[in-house]
DNA sequence: ACTTCACTGTGACCTTTGTCAACAGGCGTT
DNA sequence: AACGCCTGTTGACAAAGGTCACAGTGAAGT
């Protein structure tokens, strides 16, 4: 079961991990199942795992006054799920993530994080993942107040089309930040 | 000129900077002026530099085919100034960065950049830049997905006063992905 | 002093998108 | 088989925001 994380942590650490390394790691890392719908953080709640998904799929939302979610991640295997605020600072969460399908988790607790980190491998990876997920958001945002609705949906399809295929229209509206209706007919128009 | 730099790394590496490491970064560190509508970084380019503004004020956007430019940031005193991706991959970016006052920066050279990764301050600090940009846009996408033009200004204004002291609106609209006279109108109605 | 230019504000109009509602298909549960 | 529930689609209408045009102000440059 640990195999997809140590792949990904050499692929993104830039390094291999001895035995020693791994058997660490397997030490550490807590196996976690969730069912379709359970919670794996909560909204006010302390996020106190950063999850690596080996099997399933997730989504992370915040909810607004009106009670409307707008999706801040859609993720799958070899993704990795937290509110990074509230992880390293062990602040309150806005935010909720949900298991969208049955999933697989490992789970990589705070107080064990510099543990971790004393893997040069893992740091390097966690130096990588900081590095993407900034990089990506700035990219989401430019496309965010640059485009409109079918734009980014074209993006957005392009860039992930496995996540498309596995989440429902409206969760990708959300994600996107528009109504589903308009993502319905922006699909039908652009068939034509 | 170097004590802000040498304050901020020490703040937000959360490690104090020997005199040694002080010289280091002295003999590493570039000084540069630009003056008013100056580029830092030009679309098509590599960015070889992070700069950090000591005086000044930039603004970074990017320009698409209309010809429309879309603000991701607006930078004053204390903040880094880069296009990360390019910066780290030495990929060409699809960014311009602008001197919007005369402006003093200290440029950190890409090539020089394991060197000083060498200081643990440093480090240190870019560790946590990483980790606050990313929060940072998080929260920014989080608003932009959710939250009405002017719902975004308030917030905008009361995370970054100075900013829209510094900047003339059709700026801050930009930034906020809105029609200067969709701004222009917000505030006038939330006046009365 | 005069011109120019950048910036802001406002009205009229149009486009895009959201909202509300109704409906239909699929799928699992009982 | 019957019932919900989730999902996607479509229409009618409303609201938000964008576009275009024009005017006024003030600062900078000549």
């Amino acid at each position: 079961m640990l195999d997809p994380l140590f792949d990904y942590i050499q692929r993104y650490g830039k390094q291999l991990l001895s035995e020693a390394e791994k058997e660490r790691i397997r030490r550490i890392m807590l196996p976690k199942r969730l069912r379709r719908k359970q919670y794996f953080l909560e909204e006010g709640k302390v996020c106190t795992y950063t999850g690596f998904i080996v099997r399933g799929a997730t989504r992370q939302f915040s909810v607004d006054e009106q009670g409307n979610e707008h999706i801040l991640q859609l993720a799958i295997e070899n993704w990795w799920i937290t509110d990074r605020d509230s992880y390293m600072n062990r602040t309150p969460s806005k935010y909720f993530i949900e298991a969208w399908e049955d999933t697989e988790l490992l789970l990589m607790p705070r107080e064990r994080l510099d543990e971790l980190l004393e893997i040069p491998a893992i740091k390097g990876m966690f130096w990588q993942m900081s590095e993407n997920n900034h990089i990506a958001s700035q990219k989401r945002l430019d496309d965010t107040i640059s485009l409109p609705a079918i734009k980014r949906y074209e993006h957005f399809e392009q860039l992930y089309p496995e996540i498309v295929q596995r989440f429902p229209a409206h969760q990708i509206a959300s994600y996107l930040g528009i109504a589903r209706e308009t993502l319905s007919r922006a699909r039908s128009r652009s068939l034509r």
